[in-house]
DNA sequence: TGTACATCAGTGAACGCGCGTTCACTGATGTAC
DNA sequence: TGTACATCAGTGAACGCGCGTTCACTGATGTAC
């Protein structure tokens, strides 16, 4: 017997049955917002999707908000792994190379499921209210990650607190250095603000090829991507000392 | 007498009234997108903003996609008119300081107006048609015009072709010259590519935190993004070689 | 093993809401003579 | 200067649509004895 049956099996017939059925509903809810776009969302066509009636959806979200909840939740994740697949998929490539990877599955997810990506970067949807510590803090935590191990792998704290960044003001540095710990807090504010601006710079030129506004660059979007970003962590690493030279 | 009165006095009553009747439900449009999002637009929002019927509407714009392509068209030109300023402002100062201060006018203007900002740059409406070459097309243009202006200011192509950046593949390098000159063309391909990753790095750090993205820095984003622009601009400006190196 | 009862998935009917758009109309403004 | 007519801004009434949510219900699934 599996592990999966095992766990299955300690689940009634209705148990199973509920969880194929919120599975069905999150899977015919993105559907309608890869075609429609996700203001586009509602319960009434998720149940037509599924010829369902509105009514029965009520057993398994309270209410929109909680799908839409769910969908935004489900998207950030789904976002992380391919970033994260990206990254594990060349184990044996030097961390630059692997962070160039990661923005570019970043981007190609992006591309691939470009409203879904609007459900977590884009505007708020209309009449949504989010949940307070709301369902992207801990995604937002795990990509983050993803990215600063990548972007600072093989430097001491040290070596970014000596990264050749322009002075920030003492009120910024001691900011950034109170940070949660989980979050840029164990960062130096060099390497902090180095990270804000890397991070800045590979979505802004994925959010603009998303919407269309780079659409005259054609095929050749993946190429200037890819320059651009292989360009900046350059950059951002030749601001950094070899170590032993600080202090 | 002035030449506006000039003008208004060539005008029957009936066109002023009308004139002053449109720039009103502009504004009262505006108005509702700034308080409830560009998603929540509608002609009865706004009509009942102006103390009016909806019907009367149809005399002034013929369906609501009419009234839609009017608020990008200028929310894009306000933008623009921004950013200008911006640089208008400091005439005598570097052209390096005068892009930092045009994207900090970018960045001002869409943390002011952070819906019209959407309107511009964010998901396309609900149900809403663009016209055939946008309503958005001009206006990108000059906005590109005044960036690539300043950023490249004192550079003659020659350098600019020479400019170290990572190779660009031959198709690429060849589309790229092939732009039309009043879009990208009239830059060589290394500039091209240079001034692409430098508008995605500043929309991106502004669209992650007009979208609440970066709250957790608080009130130092005015900060972080200044040095970051001005790393950004030191380093491309650093990739070009000095006049008469190249050849 | 069978029976009584609780839980749950789903339906039919209905609620009140806001939306874009059309139609026929009234009264004010403008214009040709 | 006055008059007949055209143009235009605005209204009242109505259309058909999709939305989230609630209520009372039916029949299937699960459980305690």
């Amino acid at each position: 017997m599996s592990p999966v049956e095992g766990a299955a099996a300690k689940l009634s017939l209705r148990e199973r049955r509920r969880a194929v059925a919120v599975r069905e509903i999150l899977g015919a809810a993105e559907c309608h917002i890869d075609e429609n776009g996700p203001h586009a969302l509602s319960l009434r066509a998720v149940a037509r999707n599924l010829g369902m009636t509105v009514q029965a959806l009520y057993h398994y979200f309270p209410s929109r908000d909680h799908l839409v909840t769910a969908l935004i939740t489900k998207a950030y994740g789904d976002l992380s792994d391919a970033v994260q697949e990206a990254v594990d998929a060349a184990p044996d490539e030097t961390s630059l190379q692997r962070l160039v990877l990661a923005t570019e599955g970043y981007r190609r997810w992006a591309i691939a499921n470009p409203e879904r990506f609007q459900l977590v970067y884009g505007a708020p949807l209309r009449h949504y209210e989010a949940p307070a510590e709301g369902p992207t803090t801990q995604a937002v935590r795990r990509m983050g990650t993803i990215f600063r191990r990548e972007l600072f792998d093989g430097f001491t704290a040290e070596q970014l607190r000596a990264a050749d960044t322009p002075a920030l003001s003492p009120t910024l540095r001691e900011y950034l250095e109170r940070l949660p710990a989980d979050g840029l807090g164990d960062l130096p504010p060099a390497g902090a603000s180095l990270f804000l601006s890397a991070w800045g710079h590979m979505h802004g030129l994925v959010v603009l090829e998303v919407f269309g506004h780079t659409a005259f660059i054609g095929d050749h979007q993946a190429e200037i991507f890819r320059m651009a970003m292989l360009t900046m962590v350059k950059d951002i690493r030749g601001r950094i000392p070899p170590a032993g030279a600080g202090s």
